[in-house]
DNA sequence: ACGCGCGTTTGCGCTGCATCAAACCAGGAA
DNA sequence: TTCCTGGTTTGATGCAGCGCAAACGCGCGT
């Protein structure tokens, strides 16, 4: 299943910086492909985490949905990084759900071997132990930024962010090379819709972005960072 | 200066379950106590992760401070629990500071002999790294709240769970075992003192809640379990 | 090429909460 | 005891952003 699968190809990733190809072809040997049609659920909430994955191609988001029906977009996953580490730090099941925001290409390990492969590749567990370390770091981030910032900022961030992990140069200036939603951007800054739609078109109108249908384009990323940290005028 | 350390006192902590008592007390040897009065800042947001720290008593508050000085209250320590964990995670500093929020005691590792701890003690690992997921999930938790919530509920919510991990009996009702003010409550639900003191003393009139000076006790948590759900009345 | 669905835009009224302001009060220090 | 500091209460006022509503238009599927 895995003969079209290159190690050498792979090795250079982040996770497995400092592993030896040979400690690579083993690893890889208890892997199993994956694709994932754009809008899939490769795993939801509340599932047994049977399985730890490694996202070699496309994106996905990591949404959680409240008991009300709210979701909430906690991150996006870009290719290269690894997702649905839930045994890694001792639970049973996922905490939140993982949606393939365009077509998808992945590696996934059972769960199981988690343990066995920590101890028998160490710079392995590490590099993942760093990047639990990033998230928890941008969750209180996030966490900071929602109790402190006004809507505007966050969103000019939210989008400052996506920029910086997922932009893509064009013509026009640097594009979130994915289809994301005015909706998807008002579940990760915690507001509407309609008033990420009002802060965008004005925006645009400033010539600070160009953006349509899923679309976001950032002109100059100057004219957002003095958004996202405009003090708010209460005077 | 450990001579009149038990291990058989601490060996049944959570972080250290699974572990013989030769183990521990070989790990306690490499410990140094620390006492810290109230209002000491252990360590500081950005300082070099110099150890990791096992509160033996008292409450330590985790606090971010912003740019523009405000501050947002991440999480309380509470006595049994391991803070400054930073090198399990691959940080050289500190994310937040520690501040205590009484009187503590402390145990006191220095970070650089995590990593053959792990591997010598791999349940202690594990241990920690549960603790870890459950501060991620538990900071990606309060992040939907902050989204999805109003403040009332937020506020609801979190004294609820100061009573739930740090609650006293009294012969009122639960009283939460540390001081606390509004400003604290305000800090970790991103609202303002005036706020919070508005909604306890509506609660205070409804006998929900019993509250003085740095000092809460809630009568019946149903009460206030049923605010934490209520849903805004948008029509 | 066309139609239809879904993402988007925009207006309007309202309200939850912040901001500003001021008085009050408990408890530790001297 | 009395003062004084730091926490608390309460009122008045304003506005950012939400809820609701309606129209629009891009682009995908057939």
């Amino acid at each position: 299943m895995l003969a079209k699968l290159d190690p050498t190809l792979i090795k250079d990733l982040p996770p497995f910086s400092g592993m030896t190809l040979e400690q690579m072809t083993t690893l890889l040997a208890k892997a199993t492909s994956l694709r994932a049609d754009k809008g899939t659920h490769i795993f939801d909430m509340g599932e047994d985490a049977r399985t730890f994955i490694l996202l070699l191609d496309g994106y996905i988001r990591v949404v959680r949905t409240t008991a009300n029906g709210e979701q909430v977009i906690a991150r996006y996953i870009a290719s290269g990084e690894l997702f649905g580490l839930a045994e890694a730090l001792g639970m049973t099941q996922y905490p939140a759900s993982a949606v393939a925001a365009v077509d998808c290409v992945a590696l996934s390990w059972p769960s199981d071997i988690w343990q066995a492969t920590a101890t028998a590749y160490p710079t392995f567990a590490t590099n993942t132990y760093k990047t639990i370390g990033g998230r928890l770091q941008d969750a209180q981030d996030r966490l900071v930024e929602m109790a402190t910032e006004r809507v505007e900022q966050r969103v000019a961030s939210a989008i400052l962010n996506l920029v910086e992990r997922s932009g893509r140069q064009t013509d026009d200036g640097v594009l979130i090379d994915f289809p994301i939603s005015r909706q998807d951007i008002s579940e990760m800054t915690g507001t509407t819709l309609h008033t990420v739609s009002r802060l965008m078109s004005g925006w645009e109108n400033d010539g600070l972005v160009k953006s349509g249908r899923q679309k976001i384009t950032v002109i100059g990323s100057e004219g957002l960072t003095l958004i996202a940290n405009k003090e708010g005028p209460p005077s």
